[in-house]
DNA sequence: AAATATTTTTAGAGTAGTCTAAAATATGTC
DNA sequence: GACATATTTTAGACTACTCTAAAAATATTT
């Protein structure tokens, strides 16, 4: 139906405007896709053209409906297929990523609907995202950044906000992992770096950008 | 590494090669990708100047021990990927090739490898074809079209020389499956057409040419 | 509000894949 | 072996995606 790159510009289009409420600009659109900004105007004038996207030169993009409802079924496949990665074959959450990114193109809503079942129909990815269910609907949950915790607290880890190759492998090293409980021990008040005791074994100080990134529930 | 494009035109050429001895002709990869001739013979340049393929103009093609290797490994993914979407996802043998077709162009030797072992080395895939292993090698058995088949012998299914969707969704009517047990009670002297029993079920006439494509083992 | 810096678009080009129509080559038949 | 037929290649064109460099518009600073 729509092509990789269409696709994929869709779902970054989607992910940059989840963070800053404004219309999605060219080049962070660009630095998103790791693409020239021009290839980016080639590509918004076209998706604006299949009405997937409202434009206006200059003044950047906002997903239509429709744009938004592709967009959100790709992060379902995608993450999906990352579920299906990670329990079924064995990969590590740091390499489904890049896997995923390919198998999200394959276009067949029974095969995504068949995968769901297959995986017994999971809300959350390897990494703690959210799965969008087949009507596009997120199931959201209460959580904090361990960094907002107080000494003494502990916390059970339910995702990442960085998806980075090299962080998810640090996290691996220090033994941290979706449902390790994380008990913060110390806050240095100079740098708010972190002393914390994982699964009440290892110890380990994190900094303060480590520890935003660690979203947790009470435990 | 390699395009969708050039890897189905590898695919072709082997597949093709398989049935007919001599050099793969143009118009043969035509019809069996569905594309002008005239595009086959720009791949042909493509993949003759990536010396995947030998290419001698007028002549015909043959393959390279490189663009050999390529096609079988596409093979292989082909088959495996048919084997999960039949075996996990449920989806019935004739709908398997469709989605497979576009799988295999996902770019991962560790990905087919974790899939081959999650599917426990599968030596068939859903139509009885041979799932080459990760060295290439096929293996192959013993096997004869029920058209050989005298009255009175009973043969078990175990492959279908025809993949065509129709003719399976006809197989499917007939309750003809892999495994299925299938004796033959008669044979029409003037065209060769058989009368046949199911599982010792349901009876059934299929044609000389029907009969050729059923390839069974001796029960 | 002018000067400067940043962002975005346009212009022009290149790769890849596909097509139709016409030309070149090969093949089969008398 | 010539002629008719079939096959294959070439020529030229189109879509899709991407890039660099230059121009245009917008935003920021003084
Ligand atoms: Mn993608
Ligand atoms: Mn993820
Ligand atoms: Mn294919
Ligand atoms: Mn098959």
């Amino acid at each position: 139906m729509y092509t990789t790159s269409e696709e994929d510009h869709l779902k970054a289009i989607f992910k940059i405007a989840e963070k800053e409420k404004k219309a999605v600009s060219t080049n962070s659109i660009a630095a998103f896709l790791n693409t020239a900004p021009a290839s980016v105007t080639d590509m918004i004038k076209k998706l604006s053209e299949k009405e997937l996207i409202l434009y206006q030169k200059y003044k950047g993009v906002t997903l239509s409906p429709i744009g938004s409802k592709i967009a959100i079924q790709l992060i379902r496949k995608h993450r999906l297929w990352e579920v299906f990665l990670a329990e079924k074959l064995g990969f590590p959450w740091e390499s489904v990523h890049e896997l995923a990114e390919k198998l999200e193109h394959v276009d067949s809503d029974e095969l995504i609907n068949k995968l769901e079942e297959f995986l017994n129909f999971p809300k959350y990815d390897p990494h703690g995202d959210p799965i969008p269910n087949v009507d596009g609907k997120f199931t959201l949950r209460t959580q904090w950044s361990i960094a907002e915790f107080l000494p003494g607290q502990t916390g059970v880890l339910i995702g990442v906000k960085e998806h980075d190759k090299n962080f998810l492998l640090y996290l691996n090293d220090m033994q941290i992992k979706l449902g390790s409980q994380i008990k913060v021990l110390h806050k240095n008040n100079y740098d708010q770096s972190l002393r914390v005791l994982i699964e009440g074994r290892f110890e380990n100080l994190i900094t303060k950008n480590v520890a935003q990134q660690l979203l947790v529930k009470k435990a």
